[in-house]
DNA sequence: ACCTCCCTGGCC
DNA sequence: GGCCAGGGAGGT
C-alpha cells in the first residue's frame, strides 16, 4: 500500500512527463474520484487547461503546483497508483481518472480500492506533521513529540499530524529497526529509544525508495511503468508473521494495535 | 484519543 | 458467503 516510499517514487517517475506540461484534457471516472471537491465537474474545469509547474511530495501527497496558483492534489490511498501510458494502450480495470498531457501521454489514476483521490485546493487539504524524509525534527524537537501522547508508540507514528509519510509497513519497520515494541506507550519512551526511532526512520525510507517501493502480492501497488517495486524481500517485520527475526532469529509475531496489524520481534524489540 | 466507516478484490 | 486489508475523516 502507497506509503512515503511508493509516493516518492511514483513521483520521481512521473515528474518529467508533468512538469511543465499541459493538461489538456481531464477525466473522472468515478465520481467519488473527486469527492474531496464539490464534485468531478469541479475538477475537470479547475484542471483543464492548467500548466503544472513543479510536482512536490508532502508526507503521502503528491501536490503540484498550477499555474493557476492552485494546488493539484493527488492521494493514493491504499491501493492508488499512478501509470503513464500513450492514449493507445490498453487501460487497467479501475481506471477512475485520466490526465491528458498535451504531446500525447497520459497520466492514468488507477484505485480499485477507492480510498484514494484527486482533486484542486488552495492547501493540502490535510492536517500534516513534518515530512518523515525531508523535514524530520532534531533528536531535541522528536522527542518532545512523542512525549506528547501516551498513546502505543506505532499509532503514534501513524499519525500524520505528528510525522507525515510513514504507513503501516514502515511504521512496524521502522519499530524493527529501532528495537522498540509497538505497543509502547510513546511518553514512556526514553531517549534513547526516541533517538533510535528518530535515526530509523530516514534509512528505512531510503531503503524504500531505493527499492522502488514495496510491491505486496494482491492488489499491487506497481511504478508508472508497470514494473513491481522490490522492497518486499527487505521486509524484517511486516508481513512476516511466524517468520525468524533477522536479527535473533525468533518468530515475528503479529497482533492489533489501533484496529491496524502490528508485526515485531518478541524478544528482541524492548 | 478512541471507534467506525468508506470500498473492493482476493482468499478461506 | 464472509472476512480481511487499510488511510484518513468524521463522530463521540
Amino acid at each position: 500500500m502507497p506509503e512515503l516510499p511508493e509516493v516518492e517514487v511514483t513521483r520521481r517517475l512521473i515528474a518529467p512527463s508533468l512538469e511543465g506540461s499541459l493538461i489538456d484534457e481531464v477525466e473522472i471516472r468515478r465520481e467519488r474520484t473527486a469527492r474531496r471537491n464539490s464534485g468531478s465537474a469541479e475538477v475537470v474545469d479547475r484542471l483543464t487547461g492548467r500548466t503544472v509547474e513543479r510536482l512536490g511530495r508532502k508526507g503521502k501527497f503528491i501536490a503540484a503546483d498550477l499555474d493557476s496558483g492552485e494546488l493539484l492534489v493527488i492521494h493514493l490511498g491504499m491501493s492508488g497508483r499512478l501509470q503513464l501510458a500513450d492514449r493507445i494502450e490498453e487501460e487497467a480495470p479501475h481506471t477512475n481518472a485520466v490526465l491528458r498531457i498535451s504531446g500525447g501521454g497520459e497520466v492514468r489514476f488507477v484505485d480499485p480500492r477507492t480510498f484514494g483521490f484527486i482533486g484542486v485546493f488552495e492547501e493540502i487539504p490535510s492536517l500534516l506533521g513534518p515530512d518523515a524524509l525531508d523535514a524530520l525534527p532534531d533528536s531535541g524537537g522528536f522527542q518532545a513529540l512523542l512525549g506528547r501522547s501516551r498513546r502505543a508508540i506505532k499509532t503514534v507514528l501513524l499519525d500524520q499530524a505528528v510525522v507525515a509519510g510513514l504507513g503501516n509497513i514502515y511504521a512496524d519497520e521502522v519499530l524493527w529497526r529501532a528495537r522498540v515494541a509497538p505497543h509502547r506507550p510513546s511518553a514512556d519512551l526514553d531517549s534513547d529509544a526516541a533517538e533510535r526511532i528518530r535515526s530509523a526512520i530516514r534509512p528505512v525510507l531510503e531503503e524504500g525508495i531505493s527499492q522502488g517501493g514495496t510491491s505486496l502480492g494482491d492488489l499491487a501497488y506497481l511504478l508508472p511503468d508497470g514494473r513491481a517495486g522490490e522492497n518486499l524481500g527487505r521486509l524484517a517485520a511486516y508481513g512476516r508473521e511466524g517468520l525468524p527475526c533477522p536479527r535473533c532469529g525468533t518468530p515475528v509475531i503479529r497482533s492489533m494495535i489501533g484496529q491496524r496489524s502490528a508485526h515485531h520481534c518478541p524478544a528482541c524489540q524492548l
